[in-house]
RNA sequence: GGCCCCAUGGACUAGUGGUUAGGUCACCACCCUUUCAAGGUGGUAGCACGGGUUCAAAUCCCGUUGGGGUCACCA
């Protein structure tokens, strides 16, 4: 799909900086992002902090920052720089004045002095009759279809009473629009209430603010949540009035909750910092994100994409029309087909400093230097690749190949042990003690020749020496432990484990 | 409640008039196997409902139902 012959696509993500990165929020900025640089535009990032209550100090750079941590970075945003600033919308309260009060002059908004509470009792009033709450035009001019006379609302600008401004929308026109995911969509403008432009505080509302700086940052292209849609006829009138011609939007099905509301926090995380903190990587959370809401299509069933094959092969008309629910359990399942492919280099640089740091904590009686270099890493990751969910699993998960257990798991003793089970491992430690060739064939090799005159089959001592070397009942194929640990840590493990566990004992 | 949007198995989805309705996650069984994974094979499970249009409808139209969004001096 090709974008106005001669015009760039440009799109925005424009957060208010209220918390971290919602989930759903990342997905937004995704697509925006995809769909640029599919097209070769530029993505933006504008921060919308026109509510002062709600802003959260330093929530602005932990959105730039969690952005980019996903790849998704930014051509401008007040980090970034950019032709078209500044890119936090507090800092453009004169544009959005001057910009008002062309609209005051044209006749397309007014001075409104009701009162908060004034405004409530009306609302409260037209619901108890079912009807549409609506402001009910008691400032509008009366040269404007209204009822108040000029002499009334300039007499109250010069008290100084406080004011808002609102955009006098048309009665009975139909507002229609095509969006790029839905098609046609129609409004009766009858059912667009007064919005409120500009604050008493003389900020601006998001409506305005949106609609200027869309125009002003040459925005091509709107790509924003479904829960927007409704006020798309607010934002066309605006465009109308000021004679702009309006971007293409397009409203993206929204990220459900499993009972399929709205996203939201309380029924689990909805922060992209939360999966990160949890383990979840950066690829496997955008890949993950991308996939809701949007396929490759044609009979492609590709579940894997890196962020530079979405970009290539990101479109719009791909973008489905029903939410979705976000379903951590394929988050999982992603995460895992991305450690079976992630280089070995690339997880030992995220699990060393996870090490150094339970190292800390605690001592091992292991070899520090050996066990924290990356050959014996590597040998650890290809050990355990296939068994993990999250990278610092390799660590938590696989914490035997670094300490000596300190415990052994009670359900397993349970299950291997009968009652010579001790005193066969200890005949076998002394076998071990003269083994010189520690491989995994080797031990493979000696382990069943020593079970195999003794009637016994190999599990019964591969299971007991797994247990007293680990601690736990499951893990990799025993030799590959053993040979990974090397003599002296295993017969230490067996020696101490032996006086620890008996049949009994648990 | 008004307005708007949406509707394929439990979840994500392919499908644009003719398919045994396909794939992935999850689940179950079996195989592999020293455990746990991984892998392999197979399986359970779906077009919300009712009318049309048509030789033919998951696909087009209308209605119903269901779900969601939105109706702030929040975004």
């Amino acid at each position: 799909m090709q974008a106005t012959p001669g015009q760039r696509v440009r799109t925005r993500f424009a957060p208010s900086p209220t918390g971290h990165l919602h989930v759903g929020g990342l997905r937004t900025a995704l697509y925006n992002y995809l769909y640029a640089k599919n097209m070769n535009g530029d993505f933006i990032v504008r921060i919308e902090d026109t509510d002062q209550a709600r802003r959260v100090e330093g929530a602005d750079k932990s959105l730039l920052k969690t952005l980019e941590m996903t790849g998704i970075v930014p051509d401008e945003s007040f980090m970034h720089g950019g032709n078209f600033g500044p890119y936090v919308q507090s800092e453009r309260l004169e544009i959005y004045r001057k910009y008002c009060l062309q609209l005051l002059e044209r006749k397309n908004a007014y001075y409104c002095f009701s009162t908060a509470e004034e405004l409530e009792k009306n609302r409260k009033l037209q619901m108890k009759q079912g009807m549409q709450p609506k402001y009910n035009r008691k400032w509008l001019p009366e040269d404007m279809g209204g009822s108040m006379p000029e002499g009334e609302i300039g007499k109250k600008l010069e008290e100084g009473v406080p004011y808002v401004i609102r955009m006098r929308v048309p009665d009975y026109i139909s507002i229609m629009f095509e969006d790029m995911v839905r098609g046609p969509v129609e409004f009766d403008s009858a059912t667009v209430d007064d919005q409120v432009l500009m604050k008493s505080d003389g900020f601006p509302t998001y409506h305005f603010a949106s609609v200027v700086d869309d125009h002003l940052m040459e925005i091509s292209h709107v790509i924003r949540g479904e829960e927007w849609l409704s006020s798309m006829p607010k934002h066309l009138l605006l465009y109308e009035f000021f004679g702009w011609e309006p971007p293409k939007v397009a409203h993206l099905p929204l990220l459900l909750n499993p009972d399929r509301s709205k996203l939201s926090k309380r029924q689990g995380d909805v922060a992209a910092e939360d999966f990160i903190n949890k383990g979840y990587s950066p690829e496997a959370i955008v890949n993950f994100v991308a996939l809701l809401g949007w396929n490759e299509g044609e009979g492609c069933e590709r579940e894997v994409y890196s962020l530079d094959e979405l970009k290539e092969k990101f479109s719009l008309e791909r973008v489905g029309k029903a939410g979705s629910v976000f379903n951590v359990e394929k988050l999982g399942w992603l995460e895992k087909q991305y450690i079976k492919g992630r280089s070995r280099e690339a997880i030992i640089s995220v699990i060393k400093p996870l090490l150094y740091e339970e190292l800390e904590k605690k001592n091992t009686d292991m070899d520090v230097d050996r066990i924290a270099g990356d050959e014996y890493l590597g040998q650890v990751i290809e050990l355990m690749r296939e068994r993990v969910s999250f990278e610092h699993e390799f660590i938590t998960f696989s914490n035997y190949f670094f300490f000596d257990p300190e415990k052994y798991e009670e359900k397993a003793v349970k299950k291997r042990w009968v009652a010579d089970t001790n005193e066969v491992v200890g005949e076998f430690i002394t076998v071990l003690e003269e083994t010189g060739d520690f491989s995994a064939d080797s031990l493979e090799a000696t382990l069943k020749d020593f079970v195999a005159p003794r009637g016994k089959k190999p599990a019964f001592l591969i299971h007991p020496v797994r247990i007293l070397v680990s601690g736990v009942g499951f893990g990799p194929s025993l030799y590959h432990m053993l040979e990974v640990l090397g003599k002296e840590t295993v017969l230490r493990r067996l020696r101490k484990g032996i006086e620890r566990v008996s049949p009994f004992s648990s």
